[in-house]
DNA sequence: TGTACATCAGTGAACGCGCGTTCACTGATGTAC
DNA sequence: TGTACATCAGTGAACGCGCGTTCACTGATGTAC
């Protein structure tokens, strides 16, 4: 911590990874450019090479590093809920939301930049965490219900990520001239309530 | 029809915008390049400057007529679920799903390639045309509901369409890994069945 | 503590490439008389 | 019907640019003795 910075950077693994992230952001999965990530991080493309296999190699990794923060987030919010499994699940739904709203270009690196869940163990690992927890969510929930009338939660679990990616991907962003009619948070909250309403798990005259 | 291919096209014009649908559905919206967009159709890249502003008014133009045939889609299946408003919302929820399966090319165009639907009138107006049309049939569908909890026409209409558009992202390619627990099809049916069950709509043990 | 040396993390120049766009041009088509 | 000419829709060469990637190199750091 605190190393001048000379000919040797120090940490400009991450340092390339966290101006990815930002570039990401500002100019979409596929207007990023190596060049001006190692520009970012006050060096030469050359160098990148020191510590990544190429471009695509570090977009993995800022999706990486972002399915590790979504999947704590994911836990967070689900152990708050706890015990009611109810409260859990409407939880990890506006965890979805926030993390999208707070971590934009983790999020489009994750979900918008073409790399493959599976293009390596740890990736798909760790996104199989974060996604899991909101099955499990999904599923503790369905079994207060009779089991004629209980879906199978990871249909549950897609209904809700669907519902929740459509808004981020709709009205998260200030979209191209789509202004939102609402504030995305109270969209997917009463969103989420009604689906959850109509699957009798809250009463209809709430 | 029928013209002899020489030094004049005939319908260059049309002939870039099928080439641009083509290749933004295989290489995404900014892997696509004018200069092949030119060489599908048999042309040189000068030769785009002829019919297109440039690169940005290709694409517009391709959103456009993705917009126009959208806007039919809905507008037909809206007609068919008539006079049952219920039915009618289904049904351009089905359509939307339909559309993005059937035209995905167009569908990248209009939502994923950074466009801005305000770019000109006549994009603006053929989209508020498409959605106009969901958000009618929401609000009919509204109309049956004691006043008192009756949601907003445009809210119920931003959820259908975040829903659907949610699964069609995550769900309706062969998206990088993530392969469908469910047909998307059927998981929007029962996605838009369950949330219409919650407004009240649907009897609760149907 | 001082020196020799191995290792590591950068540089900087170069590469081949395809991009969007421009320009002066030319071949084909349509029209007036 | 035939000719002159205007208009139109292409060509092909050229541009400047930034990209990802490679390579031999060199300066800084860490370690053994």
């Amino acid at each position: 911590m605190g190393k001048k910075r000379g000919y040797h950077h120090g940490n400009l693994r991450q340092a390339l990874v966290d101006a990815a992230i930002v570039l990401i952001e500002e100019k979409g999965p596929t207007g990023f450019t190596l060049t001006e990530a190692a520009k970012a991080a006050g060096v030469t493309p050359a160098a990148v090479y020191r510590h990544f296999a190429g471009r695509e190699d570090l977009i993995a990794e800022a999706a990486r590093q972002g399915f590790e923060v979504f999947a704590d987030l994911m836990d967070h919010a689900y152990g708050k809920g706890q015990p009611s499994a109810l409260a859990a699940l409407e939880a990890t739904g506006r965890a979805y939301l926030a993390f999208a709203r707070k971590f934009p270009g983790h999020y489009v690196a994750m979900f918008e930049s073409g790399i493959s869940i599976n293009r390596d163990p740890e990736l798909s690992m760790v996104a199989n965490r974060a996604l899991g927890t909101m099955e499990k969510a999904a599923g503790e929930v369905m079994a207060a219900l009779p089991v004629a009338q209980r879906p199978p939660a990871r249909m549950v679990s897609a209904h809700i990520w669907a519902l929740a990616h459509g808004v981020v991907e709709l009205f998260g962003r200030g979209a191209p001239g789509t202004r939102s009619p609402f504030p995305p948070e109270d969209l997917l909250e009463s969103g989420i309530g009604i689906y959850l309403r109509g699957l009798g798990l809250i009463a209809q005259d709430g």
